[in-house]
This record gives structure tokens, sequence and C-alpha cells, in this order.
DNA sequence: CATCACAAG
DNA sequence: CACTTGTGATG
């Protein structure tokens, strides 16, 4: 099968051939979106909130819990379902129907309580006082965050030198972090150099230079789907029977890619997930929700049309709202197979442009959007409701020390206290009849600390008071947000930046652009460094891979080329920056196990350094920031499998060093 | 920069 | 549901 078979030489008339070619396969290295090859993963935490608690309380999994907050629901774990608690019922109804499920409030701060939040007894009765934490929730999902990365990043480090390192080398998923409890995985990269490695037929095209030829048909074998796969069912057209092809053996390898991802977070922190895998985000998040829990489904490129066909279009993202129902009521209908049959004109007549070429790709499984290598948020808001309104300043400014409290420790698991990232703005937001805001800058100078952003939000409430009516009050909230990427104040690594670097680094005027916090990778070796003060920064926001993992997870059957350091062939037009290194020597850092161009094994060393720095300094941070922070609280409501008891009173240990206890 | 609309869980 | 957290468009 190595030469060119003519095609008609199979005997069902099966074509012997790909249906893609060489360039689209090379568009998967670098997540383009234009390719029918790609690998995304969308990956769901099954009943987010709900799981924390059991992982926080040890609850058994077949026990019925749910979150509660105040008098309603906002998370039901699945044992708790078939006694037919939904969110939507009351704390009360759910007792009802389940006596025996565990219904757990959710963290709150209390008026008074020293600004810290903690799990109480009797938070549900005291929603005057208490304001809601979501705390808990988003330290859960950045350690599962972290878990995913890690687990992905053993996927990219593979030993293998010559050809096939060169082709795969620096190749890394894109995640997004889309809510708390979903991510957007692009695997395209990873699948990329799997598929190098596994199929070595695949490599010559890159050489060649002929990329719109077709690449060589897959091995009939290779198709072997995993027992707890879920399938779409194919189109009716389509046959399992037939050939794959490669989008097929994509996805095999993406679906096991993502498997490996589950099952650390499983392994690690005991949480299930439910993953939908598909070419783009919109069928992978549709995919996702279609097993749960604790399943993963695979859209094929094949079983596209069947799937969506079956959907109402008002479930896919984007439609779920006021658009979704404009949709409706101009053609009649919301399902997806009726809105096939309005040609693309039809749509344009009743919507915008943008919006009716949108929507007419969308229902036929059309989505460019990117993995937008997104995890840092943009703006940090606390808020509350009041149910009788209030109708003081003195009670405005006992929720204020609050909304600081709440977002400063927000800004310390941020990275704020090492001066990392820094929000610009603060607002103020303040309902009565209408919503009323006011914002300020923050003082660029000094340290952001609970009473610099209680000051603000009074001198806030003050303006806010002076503009109009403040009373009755419904709604306050404070928010932070423009951040801005720290230019580090450490001095330390500071001068130890200047000191190693400023030779190569005073003279480049590179610009600052968009951090990149991809994976777990030191900067990339294959580039010339350009250190400024964004060089500095991307220094802080790459951790290396820790260790070097287990095993490769990458089939080791096929045969590594030979070394062969003097091959001048480079694949076929990648980006400028890529190519330079590929015919230098290399070292293997023992520190990452990476390889490195010689020629940057001084400037590797030294991130290796300024990466220890940034640990020790980021520990001492945290360390002092509990330390500021004595607790005073009555935590309760510990179930089975919570330690702690003994003399919480007073001072003692830092609150928030206990919860994060009681979740190892 | 203030306000509003929208979306999602 | 009620509540919370976000984003984006518009003067």
């Amino acid at each position: 099968m190595s030469s060119e078979d003519p095609p008609n030489a199979s005997p069902n008339d099966a074509v012997k051939r790909s249906r893609y070619t060489h360039r689209q396969l090379q568009l998967l290295r670098h997540g383009s979106t234009a390719t029918p090859l790609r690998a995304i993963a969308h990956i769901d935490l099954d009943a987010f909130y709900a799981q924390c608690e059991m992982v926080r309380l040890g609850t058994p999994r077949d026990t019925p819990l749910a979150v509660r907050q105040w008098d309603s629901l906002i998370a039901v774990n699945y044992a708790a379902r078939p006694f037919g608690i939904t969110r939507m019922i009351t704390a009360g109804d759910a007792r009802k129907a389940c006596p025996n499920i565990v219904l757990q409030h959710v963290a709150t701060f209390r008026e008074g309580e020293g600004g810290r939040w903690a799990y109480r007894d009797d938070a549900f009765m005291n929603i005057k006082t208490d304001k809601v934490s979501l705390d808990p929730y988003r330290a859960e999902s950045r350690k599962i965050l972290r878990t995913m990365k890690e687990a992905l990043g053993r996927w990219c480090t593979n030993e293998s030198d010559g050809e096939i390192h060169r082709l795969t080398q620096g190749l890394s998923a894109v995640l997004e972090k889309a809510s708390i409890d979903e991510v957007f995985i692009d695997l395209s990269p990873i699948v990329y150099s799997v598929l190098l490695l596994r199929y070595p037929e695949l490599r010559a095209g890159s050489q060649d230079g002929d990329r719109d030829a077709e690449l060589p048909p897959p091995p009939t074998t290779a198709v072997q789907w995993h027992a707890e796969d879920c399938l779409i069912d194919l189109d009716l057209h389509e046959r399992e029977e037939d050939d794959p092809d490669w989008d097929d053996i994509v996805m095999l390898v993406g679906s096991e890619i993502v498997r490996s991802v589950r099952q650390a977070v499983w392994d690690k922190l005991n949480y299930t997930c439910s993953a939908g895998l598909a070419r783009n985000k919109m069928l992978a998040k549709l995919g996702s929700a279609c097993n749960k829990p604790d399943k993963q489904t695979v859209v094929r490129n094949r079983a596209v049309q069947h799937f969506l066909g079956s959907y109402k279009f008002t479930q896919i993202r984007m439609l779920g709202g006021k658009l979704g129902d404009q949709i409706t009521s101009y053609f009649g209908t919301e399902k997806v197979s009726d809105l096939l049959n309005v040609p693309l004109e039809s749509l344009r007549a009743k919507l915008d442009d943008h919006t009716a070429s949108w929507l007419y790709g969308i229902i036929r499984g059309d989505d460019r959007s990117e993995v937008n290598p997104r995890t840092q948020i943009k703006s940090m808001l606390s808020a509350k409701s009041f149910r009788p309104s209030i109708t003081s300043l003195e009670q405005a400014e006992k929720w204020l020390h609050i909304f600081a409290a709440d977002i400063y420790g927000r800004l310390v698991e941020d990275g704020v206290l090492e001066n990392r990232r820094r929000p610009r703005v603060i607002t103020l937001h303040h309902r009565t009849a209408q919503m009323r805001s006011r914002q300020i800058p923050i003082p660029a100078a000094g340290t952001i600390d609970e009473s610099m952003l209680f000051e603000l939000a009074r001198t806030l409430m003050r303006q806010v008071m002076t503009d109009g009516q403040p009373w009755p009050c419904s709604n306050l909230s404070l928010s932070v947000s423009s951040f801005e990427d720290g230019v580090s104040k450490n001095k330390a690594i500071e001068g130890f930046l200047l000191r190693g670097d400023q030779a190569k680094s005073l003279n480049h005027g590179s610009r600052p652009r968009e951090p990149d916090v991809s994976l777990n990778e030191p900067p990339p070796p294959e580039k010339k460094r350009k250190i400024d003060d964004n060089g500095i920064k991307r220094f802080f926001t790459q951790p290396p891979l820790e260790h070097k993992p287990d095993k490769p997870v990458v089939d080791q059957e096929s045969p590594q080329p030979k070394e062969d350091h003097d091959e001048p062939t480079i694949p076929a037009p990648v980006p400028e920056d890529e190519v330079d290194d590929n015919l230098m020597p290399h070292y293997t850092c023992d520190r990452c196990s990476r390889s490195i161009p010689e020629t940057e094994r001084e400037e590797h060393d030294d991130w290796h350094f300024a990466k220890d720095l940034e640990i020790q300094e980021r520990q001492e941070a945290r360390d002092a920031q509990q330390q500021s922070r004595p607790a005073a609280s009555s935590n309760s409501s510990r179930g089975p499998g919570t330690r702690g008891r003994g003399g919480r009173s007073g001072r003692g240990k830092p609150e928030r060093g206990q919860m994060r206890l009681a979740f190892q």
C-alpha cells in the first residue's frame, strides 16, 4: 500500500484514497480552524457543585445530595435525580421527595465576621446577613484545570529524536476555560503528532511539495473503539462497515486522549466528568451532554447530519435565548431539520447578514470558532440582592466590606500578591428603580488590599448617593476589571533578569502581545527569546513540566527514523519561527526532560531558576495571606469524612487553609 | 464611562 | 426559580 494503487483495485469499489489532503493534515498542527480533521473536546464536570461537596464531605457516590442556596437548589447529584429532585424545586420539597438527601448549603460570608467565607449550618436562614461564596468551587475548578493540563502535557513530551521529533516538537493542546465547570480543548496538535508517530506513511507528504495530494488511506484495521466510547450513529447513507478515513482516526486518537484526561481527573481528584468530541466546539458541546454522567461521546464527521438533525436549534450555543426565539417565530419551527430547508437568502431576509450566515453554517455543523487559549478571567464581581431593599448607608457599607473581602481573596488567588496581574478599575453597581453604576481607577501605585478596595467602594457609594435617590436599594455589586499583566515588582527576579539578559533584551524592540498561557511549557526553545517586560511576564506564566511522565502514552511500535540531523528537509510551509532550530544540536534538560537547542541552554537554565524563585515567592505570599486572616467561625455541617474539630474559636488556624485542607 | 441587553448554569 | 457571573454593543 505504499505505492499509488488505482482506486478501482478494491473489490467493493471502495475508494482507496483518503478524502483528505496533506494540507488538511498539516493544518492540525497549529489549531487551524479550517480543517475538517480538527479534534475538539468539550469536558463538563457532572453536577459540579454537588460533586465538590461530595468530595469535600466524603459523601459516597450513591448518596443523594444537593447543593442549596437559601431555599433553592443550585446543583443536584446523580444519585438524587431518580427521586425527581431537580434544580427547580425547593429544599423543602426535595426533603419530602427524598428524606435521606444531603442538603448542603453553599459557603457564605457573614456580616461582621471578618470577611471570610465558611460553611455554616444556619446559612439558609440567614439570607439577611450572609452572602454566597463560590470560592470553594473556584478553587476546585482550578485544581481540575491544572490536572487536565498535566494529563495533556504527558501527551506532548515524546523523547523521540530525529525527524519525528522535529515534526512534532512544541505541539500542545490549547485549553479554554468556558465556565467554572466546562472546558474546551483543541486536541488537534496532539492528535497530529500521535498520527505521525503511529502512521509513518503520513510523514512523507510533509516533505514533498504537493500538499494538495490526497493522504494515503488509513489501515482498515485501525478503528477499534473503546468499549466506553459512546458513538453517535452515522448518517443514514453511511455505514459502519465502510472503510474509515483519517477523520475517523483523528476521533479515535482524540477519544483516547480525552479518556486519559478524564481518568486523571478521577484518579487525582475524584471528580467525574462527561466529554464530547467532535470537529468543532459546537458539536463537542452538544456531544458532551448526550451521555451523562461519566461518559464520553464521539460525534464523527460522518454522523454530524444525523446528529444535528435531531436537535432543536434552540439547544445550540447562543440560540438558547432571544435570538433563538426570534428565529423560531420567523420560520415557524425550532427544529434544525426544518431550518435546513431554509435557503440562505431567506435567512438573510429576516436576520442581519452576519447572523444569517453564521446560522446557516452552524445548523450544518460548520463552526469555525477557535478554542481560545484563555484561562485568565477578565473581571471579578461580588454582588448581593436585597429581598427587602436596604435603606441606609450603614447597611450598604456592611456589604461593601464583604464585597471587598470577597474580591480581595479572589485577587490573591489570582496572583495579585505576586504582582502578576492587577485590576485597573473598580466599579460599583447599584439598583433602585434603575441601575446605576460608578467606576474609578484603582491607584496604580501601592499594594491592593482589602481596606483599599473597601475605601474605593465607599467613595463610589458616596458618588452614587449624590447622583440621585439611593434608597431603597434592591441590588448592590462591586467589581474589578481591566486587568493588566503586572510588571514584576520583585526585586530579586527583576534584578536577575536585568543582569542575566540585559545584553539580549535591551536592544530588542519587541512589543507586548497577548500573554501566552497555553500549556505547561517552558518558553519555546525554537524561538529566539526577546526579553522585555512582556518577556518577563511570559517567563512567569508558563510553568515547566514538573517531571518526566512515567511513560509516553503513544505507541512505540513505529520504527524511529535514524537521527539525521543534516537532512535538509523542512516541512512544507511552516511559520518561519519554527524552522530555524531544526538543524541545531539539542540537549535534554535534566530538570524537565525537554529537548533544548544547545544555544539556549543558558537561557533555559535561567528560566528554571526564575521559575523556582517564583514558586517560592508564591508560597510565601500565600502563607502571609493565611496568617493575616485568623479565623473565627462556626464551621459546621461537616459530614462523614471531614476532618477537623477542635477549638475553632478566636484565632488559630486560618479558615482558608482549613477549607483547602478539607478538600485534600 | 455609563447603561443596557444578553447568555449561561 | 432566584441568584450569580460573566460578555458585548451602544451612545
